[in-house]
Formats: structure tokens, C-alpha cells, sequence
DNA sequence: ATTCAATATCACCGATGGGTGACAGTTGTC
DNA sequence: GACAACTGTCACCCATCGGTGATATTGAAT
């Protein structure tokens, strides 16, 4: 980098509007684009102001530092799934829907929907490997988001299952594949780079679940709904 | 830190004997000890050569730069579980049980193993993270071990499954959880910092293997060997 | 004792990080 | 017009980073 400080300003062609809240919302969209693009090591004041064209010293005034835009940009940000995203559509159609039928199209929507989400797999990566005052304003909304669905979608303690442990399985696998698939493609003897491998994985949770709640041939290739 | 730069000395109370090869072990020691008490964040060329007490510059003399040196680390680290380890200490033993049964003790082993291992649990974050010289090198060495593993114990493509995908979301999920939950402990309903909901999904993972493996109730309670 | 290579230390560079105080331009009020 | 409040810029501080060239110390061969 050759280029001095106010190269920033080429990033952003609209000169800084003398807007405060304007600029407000130009370092909340600074955020979400250095963590699609840069990933979160990227995420600091330095960084946000440039990406922002903006003085950082602007974000201590209108946030009080980091912590501030942080958490703005994580009750703005809609960076996750909505509930009928995760109902694939419809969601009087999904609440019809069979229980294990249920909660295998929900797994798949929201394995969707986290693969298309590059600033979501970067929130959870984040909070995968460090503690900080950043992940843990970014857990809250993320684990009240959670309880939500379950509340909502799975009203289920039938059975001889235990569908906290089951969904926290089903959860952590999810995450980790597809946050590790941005570096590494192959797992195991899968390749995570092809849809090839993601199908398989798809249909192994839909084995899981079927096989859970009720012991009995799935029907086959049924992908179901989805949004 | 108002302490200066020779304080590093103070760390490692032997002197630096003058010696390249007890400099070089030295060295990859100071990374097993940063990774485990810091994290890999902190394992930088700076880092590892004020923790090994020693200068900077033989790091790039003897290893030809931190490439070199977390190459060597890998190689030399024993921060796997050992065959015997995944297997409940009896290998032979261990091969005689039923096919459910052997997967499902090998996951419990290879949790537990995982959940007493810091340095391991830190190289698996640091994967998920970033793909760079260091962790390339790093995951090529995970791959292959967990090939062994898989070969050794695990042929069975019987069954109307897919044991490269189950495993997958299997490892995956914990991975995902143990790693995690250095961090927080609550995942959905779990408290990931109780020993109580370690024993849930370690449960809950024997329900699946043994429903996949065969439609059948699950013996209860078995928790089978361990090392 | 001198020479020479190996071992290890030191001092410095430029880049980047978070953080802060002083200053400049604009706007509205009295 | 004078003034204060607000918006934004700039210049600097100190710490750390990866990296490098010069130098000191040791030990062994001659």
C-alpha cells in the first residue's frame, strides 16, 4: 500500500454528507462489508473507518468505540434466517408437516440459508475462537434467535429422545462444516467444495432424524419445501 | 508490560546453552506451551521467541521462518489421540465388539480425548479460521490420522447408510461443540460448561449410531471402555 | 595464539494496531 | 456579527508486528 490515509475516501464515491446519521449507518454497513469480504480479523477501528471513508475517531464519538458499533450493527444487521426461511416458505404448510418431516426440512433450510450467508458463518466463526465483548453482544442475539425456532417449531419431548442434545448435534455439525468449508474443501474422505458432498450430507441428517423419531425406511429423495 | 525486552530470559530459567538442537526443540516447545496458553492468535514470530527465551532471528536461522517451525511442531507433536487412545486402551478387545458398539465407543473416546486436549482443540480453531501456510501443513496432518483411524476401525459400508457423510456430521458436531465451548458454555438449551450435558450428547450420539447401525432400542446406559 | 565458523544478541526498519487532543468547516441562535 | 454546538479531519502517541543487517560471544581447528 503506497496510497496515504485520505485514499479511503476512493472507496466511497459520496463525499461524507455532513449527516451524523448518515454517517452512523455508512460505518454499520462498513462492518457488515469488511466482515463479508475481509472476514472478522479484519473488523477494527482502523479498518471500519477506512472502509466507511469516514475519520475513525468518529466512531468513538457516535458509538463510543468498537463495542458500540458492534452491537448497533448486530440489532440492524438481518444476518439471520427468518422464521419462514426456515420453514421453506410456508409456514402453515411446514406446521402440517409430520414431525420428523418437520424438523428434516428445517435442517436442510437452515443449512441452506447459513451457506448463503457469508457474514452469518463469519459471526459464528468469530465466536467459535475468542470471547470478547464484540461475541458475546453477537451470542446473545444469536442464541435468543435460536430459541425462538425450537420454541416455535419443535414442541416435542415425545419419544425416549433427548432433542436439546440431538439439536445440539445436528446445530454444531452444520456450523462447523460450513464454516470450515471456506478454507478447506476436503473432510473426512468429503469433498466440501462440491453440492455433491452437501446432498450426502443433507441426507444423512435426514436419516439421523428419521431414524430417531420413529424407526422406520424414510421415504426417499424427498427434499421437500424450501425457501 | 513495562518490562523490556531481555525479560523474556526470565521465563526459561536455563540459559540458552549454546546449543542448536536444544535451541531448536526449545523453540517448537515455546509453540505447544503459546498455543496452549494463548491460543494461536498469539503465535507469531515475536511471540514464540520471547516465550522460548531466545532470539527471533534463529527462528528464521533453524527453521527458515515460523513455516518452518509450526512444520516442524507438527510433526513432532503428539496432540492426537493415539490408535490405542480411540480404541479404550484394548485394541484387541476393542475390534471383538459389534460394529454399533465400536463406533459408538470411538466417538465417547475420541470427545474425550479432544475435551483433555488444549493444543489439538486450538489447531482444529485455527483451521476453521484461516487456511495459511501454517494450517495447511496442520490439517494434512489430521487428515491422514483420521484416514488411519476410519481404515483401521471402521469398514463397514454395509447397511443402507453413508458412513463418509454420518462420520462427517459426527466429527463435525464435535469438533464444533468442544471448541466452542471454551468460550461459552451455552449452545441452544445445553451448558456445555456441565459435565451433565457432555454426558447428554454423548448419549444422544450413541442413540444415533446405534439407531442408524440398527433399528433396534439401544442397550442403556453402557458407557463401554475407555482410556 | 590466531583464525574461522557457528551460536546467539541487539538495534533498527516500515507497517499496522488502538487511542486521543487539537484544529477546521458548517450551521443555527442570539 | 459573535458565539456555541456540531460534524468531520489531521497529526500524533505508544505498542506490536514481521523482518533484517551488524555485532558480540563461544569453541574448535590450525
Amino acid at each position: 500500500m503506497t496510497i496515504k490515509t485520505r485514499s479511503a475516501k476512493i472507496k466511497s464515491s459520496e463525499p461524507p454528507a455532513r449527516n451524523r446519521e448518515a454517517t452512523r449507518t455508512r460505518l454499520i454497513e462498513a462492518v457488515g462489508n469488511l466482515l463479508a469480504r475481509e472476514g472478522f480479523r479484519a473488523v477494527g477501528i482502523n479498518a471500519v473507518a477506512r472502509e466507511a471513508g469516514v475519520d475513525k475517531v468518529l466512531i468513538y464519538r457516535y458509538f463510543g468505540g468498537m463495542k458500540g458499533l458492534i452491537s448497533s450493527f448486530g440489532q440492524e444487521g438481518n444476518f439471520w434466517p427468518t422464521m419462514k426461511e426456515l420453514a421453506g416458505g410456508d409456514i402453515d404448510a411446514f406446521m402440517s408437516l409430520p414431525l420428523a418431516e418437520r424438523a428434516s426440512q428445517m435442517i436442510s433450510n437452515f443449512m441452506h440459508s447459513l451457506r448463503k450467508r457469508p457474514i452469518t458463518q463469519e459471526i459464528l466463526a468469530w465466536e467459535m475462537i475468542e470471547q470478547n465483548e464484540f461475541t458475546t453482544e453477537l451470542d446473545i442475539i444469536r442464541e435468543n434467535m435460536m430459541k425462538r425456532f425450537v420454541e416455535s417449531f419443535m414442541p416435542c419431548d415425545e419419544l425416549g429422545i433427548d432433542t436439546d442434545a440431538e439439536g445440539a448435534i445436528i446445530g454444531g455439525a452444520i456450523n462447523y462444516l460450513v464454516i470450515r468449508s471456506r478454507n478447506f474443501s476436503r473432510f473426512g474422505s468429503l469433498n466440501l467444495g462440491t453440492e455433491e458432498a452437501w446432498e450426502r450430507i443433507e441426507k444423512a441428517m435426514r436419516r439421523i432424524i428419521f431414524s430417531l423419531i420413529k424407526p422406520q425406511p424414510l421415504p426417499e429423495t424427498d427434499r421437500g419445501v424450501r425457501g
